[in-house]
RNA sequence: GCCUGGAUAGCUCAGUCGGUAGAGCACGUCCUUGGUAAGGACGAGGUCGUGGGUUCAAUUCCCACUCCAGGCUCCA
């Protein structure tokens, strides 16, 4: 019979198996007529054929779903009496839940990493076990394993799969790699609580993360990728280079900026100033606190309650600003506005409070006091096209300036079928959604269509950042409000006298400012680019005798409106170098007796190390073509 | 909010099977004046997260709370 290889015909015995054809170790599974299967699936009269490997998509799942088995037959062997949960592949490797009576430590893991290897090294054959579904439930039931006869109770086919290793027996879909000795390198990382079906109602179960290759040099970049992104994270470097402290005393999720953080802070905010002001947006600033009854009318006081820092007030309860929309409608709305003024955009880094939930806290990137770069966009509805456009196009010029190129940028459209959850009519919909997309287009930026990920009261772009190690962080959100228009009647005067609602939209391109600096500081490791380090230069004599000469370089500097510093302690150079490094101060301008005799200085740049001696006006005018960062 | 595990000097951590504690780094003083990532000596520094309970005695055992970590959930 004649099948179709990776676009091959290729002529096979009858009752020939994928297996047959695969030379090597490296195809972990097949497509075949558009299906995955195992690699000992029977091929049929006229298939279509294609290998998977490591390097696919689907070739990781697989893999890495087979070692998440691996690890419960290791887990079901030491611990007899751990219920089997859910085990499935994830985008960096596995987990496996489980119901103990003692949940997993982390000194367990070592164990069960051992008898994981003793089930590789048997390289037990994963065997793909078709049985009707009331008989898998009776095997599961004999085995006490009721996660998996209530699995079982909710699919409605007749038959299902089980995959068996030996004695270890386990529902699933499949396909799986040929046998265990596949899974090469492997490491259990982490064991958490997670609920059942992550239902809150649900018991709480054992789960343990793990990630596998099939190398393991591929193994170990992946965990040295792992301490890197440890190396970096916000809360070790905050507290290191001094930027922030969350303080206890003080409150969970409240940031308290240092000198160097709120340095840093204000220059993004600076910047972000002097783009939205040549953008055309008008500052505005609005009070931290306002009555009840404004959060009723907009709504919030219904759908947000529970994330409201609700404050009593004589007789009646004021309310920690949990996003500043309406106070900036208010400002709108304090006299009648002509369709001449618009689009009206106004711009505040706005305070805002906003209760969340105590385990969701974490370092800079979730917080309950949050700087929003927040606009509003107040316009009629054929503007908003252009007015999208702008946006995007401020977004991405803000954005490369800290050095972010790649982006993935979502468009929320809501679901066609689902209409009745949504606020607006049909024609506005249509309008914003096409809008987006228009814009989008235009700018000629890549997006993927979500739909049904829309918010109630409109449709989105939410554009997250790729950071240096290429994770995703949200970041710049722009969404229409079909909601508060109407709520708190926002119009217009159009050329006929008439009174019209406007469009609104809500659009923060930093998002969070205290997120966005967590993510900084990540991006960059804590070396700040010179327009954004706190301390830009520090000056360090060899010996107290260069004192004087250090000083006027100092003073040099400093009338450059750079930011430098002078070390003139006693300490021997190598230790002062080591303290500004272990700032990561960009420059290091290290005088001693030479230096004083050229009136020279010897430039030590972060990252680089000793550039050699140079006049420092030479020096002055390299740095002064960095001093205002990219573009 | 839920689960598990934590909280000891400014930081990183050790320790006390119940008798109020220790290291390294950082900090201060002195010696040292040293050429590209840690010179030396001495010193100061802690109500052992908060509140209660048991006990002659609690940092240690018990309870509650707060906060932190990893998850889950949440993020109109």
């Amino acid at each position: 019979m004649m099948v179709v290889l990776e676009g091959k015909n290729i002529e096979v015995a009858k009752g020939t198996l994928v297996s047959d054809l695969v030379h090597g170790e490296h195809v972990l599974a097949a497509y075949m007529n558009g299906h995955l299967v195992d690699l000992n699936a029977e091929i049929p009269d006229g298939a279509e054929l294609r290998f998977v490997d490591f390097s696919h998509k689907e070739g990781k799942k697989v893999y890495w779903h087979s070692a998440s088995h691996v690890m419960a037959m290791a887990v079901k062997s030491l611990f007899p009496e751990a219920k089997l949960a859910i085990g499935p592949s994830i985008d960096q490797g596995f987990y496996y839940d489980f119901d103990t009576e003692k949940p997993f430590s982390q000194d367990d893991l070592v164990l069960i990493e051992k008898k994981m290897g003793e089930i590789v090294q048997k390289k037990m054959p994963f065997q793909r076990v078709v049985m009707r579904k009331d008989e898998a439930i009776k095997l599961f039931s004999q085995k006490n394993e009721s996660y998996k006869v209530e699995l079982l109770q909710e699919i409605e086919d007749e038959h299902v799969t089980l995959y068996q290793n030996d004695d270890f027996i386990d529902l699933c879909r499949g396909p799986h790699v040929p046998h265990t000795g596949v899974i090469h390198a492997f490491k259990l990382l982490s064991v958490a609580g997670a609920y059942w079906h992550g239902d809150v109602e649900q018991p709480m179960l054992s789960r343990i993360y793990g990630i596998a290759f099939t190398q393991k040099a591929d193994l170990n970049v992946y965990l040295e990728k792992l301490e890197d992104a440890r190396q970096r994270d916000h809360r070790k470097l905050g507290s290191e280079l001094e930027l922030f402290t969350i303080f206890e005393e003080a409150g969970a999720g409240l940031v308290y900026w240092h000198p160097k953080g709120a340095f840093i802070k204000r220059s993004i905010e600076e910047y972000w100033i002097e783009e939205h002001i040549a953008a055309g947006y008008q500052l505005v600033s609005t009070p931290h606190i306002a009555r009840g009854h404004l959060w009723h009318r907009s709504g919030h006081y219904d759908y947000y309650r529970d994330n409201m820092f609700v404050v009593p007030v004589d007789k009646e309860e004021y309310i920690l600003k949990p996003m500043n929309c309406p106070g900036h409608i208010l400002i709108f709305k304090s006299k009648v506005r002509s369709y001449k003024d618009l689009p009206l955009k106004f711009a505040e880094l706005g305070q805002v409070y906003r209760h969340e939930l105590s385990g969701t806290l974490h370092g800079l990137l979730r917080v309950r006091g949050i700087t929003i770069d927040d606009g509003h966009i107040f316009c009629q509805p054929q503007q908003i096209e252009d007015e999208i456009v702008k946006v995007l196009e401020l977004t991405m010029r803000m954005l490369r300036k800290y050095g972010f190129e790649n982006f993935k940028i979502d468009l929320s459209v809501r679901d066609e079928h689902k209409k009745d959850k949504y606020l607006g009519t049909d024609e506005e919909w249509a309008q914003a959604e096409q809008g987006l997309i228009s814009a989008l287009q235009r700018t000629g930026l890549e997006y993927e269509k979500q739909e049904g990920e829309a918010v109630f009261y409109g449709p989105k772009i939410d554009i997250k950042l790729l950071d240096a190690l290429g994770r995703e962080w949200q970041a710049t959100t722009i969404q229409f409000d079909f909601n508060l228009p109407k709520r708190f009647k926002i119009e217009y005067m159009d050329q006929g006298g008439k009174l019209k609602e406007v469009v609104a939209i809500h659009r923060a391109i930093y998002g969070s400012l205290e997120r966005f600096i967590g993510c900084l500081i990540e991006h960059y490791k804590g070396s700040f680019p010179l327009w954004l380090a706190p301390i830009q230069i520090m000056v360090l004599p060899i010996t107290d005798k260069q004192a004087v000469y250090a000083g006027t370089v100092l003073q040099e500097c400093l009338n450059m409106g750079l930011r430098a510093e002078l070390n003139n302690k006693s300490e021997r150079i190598g230790q002062k170098i080591r303290e500004a490094e272990v700032q990561k101060i960009p420059y290091i301008l290290i005088v001693g007796k030479k230096e004083v005799e050229n009136s020279t200085v010897a430039v030590r740049k972060h990252g680089k190390g000793d550039i050699g001696a140079m006049p420092l006006k030479d020096f002055l005018n390299v740095i002064k073509e960095e001093q205002g960062g990219d573009n």
